[in-house]
DNA sequence: GTCTATATAGGGATAGAC
DNA sequence: GTCTATCCCTATATAGAC
């Protein structure tokens, strides 16, 4: 009963992948805010984040300096995804009218229902969002809302009214997901009429987004949290 | 250089305060509502809980067996609250006409706001609904949220476009106040002009209620998180 | 009813090899 | 560019005295 792997000793070094600084950042920063949106800055470990992306937990740190600025990457990376998707709609040709604003809106709104596809951006955006206690977190993410809130005066040309409804909607849908409605939409009549109502006809880019939680590998499964 | 406290060996022990079980358990829930509300389920120890109360550590974890059921407990007395006093403004009596939901809706609003005087209450459950991914944590977070759901469906008689309204409003209503936005309102424009919108008349009770950051006691500060 | 002391595990970060 | 080994602090929970 000696030590595993003895059978041979001239093999080489496994398979490690060696794949450029730049794209294994993204690869963590992906992984990351899936676990940060699912855990939250303080219940995520960079153990988590570190199998999700396939490495060693030293690496992670090692390539961001701390799980703090992990975070506020993750964060300023979601801002960004969200900030220039509506960017790009609002800089989109349109015709001028009454309903400008809400034809508008309804885009806006569809674009950010979208980001739903990128897993981890909504809800790590949220979790940003939620840690207004954190001095250094909580400074970024209130710049982060209040720079999106300016967009849509300055850029956008919406009225105050009209920014607190897109917003609430928008917080609305943030704590639906946070919630894990979907999970339920099968088995409760009043989880699945609030998201009729609250999804639309967006409903079911929603549930194959939030459906099949993948299993990763069958084996070693971190124990839930 | 001996040891402290040998000055007189005849000194009575201490004077721990001994107060019944039932009143330390509310103290005790009312501080972990704040803490909790602040830092979130992992955020926040048991410790700091145990501080805000004024007593140790260890009698916290004695008198609620573990961590995970003190936050299970803040999140039902959170519940009860709201939905309590829901229930109440449901059953005063009312004329019947057009504007009855509307009426309604408004009042519910402004106790949702007034519930912001008992500290904690509003962000613990909100951090309760960021906590999804925790099995046990995420199911009573969800079960409490479609509670609301149904009540306002079934005992208010509100359709569903108007509780989505609703709901929407009260999870921004959280969210500016988990990000803090209050504590910059003399500072940034674009948050003043928000917060006006989104609070109306109740700015006042918003910005009082969150001013004065309780310093404690002047001693021993806990160095943040 | 409340504390002190402490066992014990978990997790962020560092050192250094390859 | 990536890993293994490991240090060390923090935090939950338990034991048991008063």
């Amino acid at each position: 009963m000696s030590s595993v792997n003895e059978t041979s000793g001239t093999e080489l070094t496994p398979p490690i992948e060696r794949i450029p600084a730049a794209e294994r950042r993204e690869q963590i920063l992906a992984a990351a805010s899936v676990v940060f949106g699912e855990r939250g800055y303080s219940g995520a470990t960079t153990d988590q984040v570190a199998r999700a992306a396939g490495i060693s937990q030293p690496y992670v740190v090692r390539m961001f300096g701390t799980k703090e600025n992990l975070f506020l990457e993750v964060l300023a990376r979601a801002l960004d995804r969200l900030i220039t998707g509506f960017r790009q709609i609002i800089a989109e040709p349109r015709e001028r009218g009454d309903d400008e604003i809400e034809l508008l809106s309804a885009r806006l709104g569809a674009a950010y229902v979208d980001l739903i596809e990128d897993r981890g951006i909504l809800l790590s955006l949220m979790q940003a969002f939620i840690s207004g206690h954190n001095p250094v977190i909580g400074a970024k993410a209130r710049a982060g809302f209040l720079e999106i809130y300016r967009m849509m005066r300055d850029e956008a040309g919406f009225p105050p009214e009209e920014i607190r409804g897109f917003l609430a909607e928008g917080m609305l849908f943030n704590t639906l997901l946070a919630i894990r409605l979907p999970d339920v939409y099968d088995d409760d009549e009043a989880a699945a009429e609030l998201m009729r109502c609250a999804f639309r006809g967006k409903l079911d880019v929603v549930l194959s987004a939030t459906a099949a939680a993948p299993a990763e590998h069958a084996g070693t499964q971190t124990p839930q949290q």
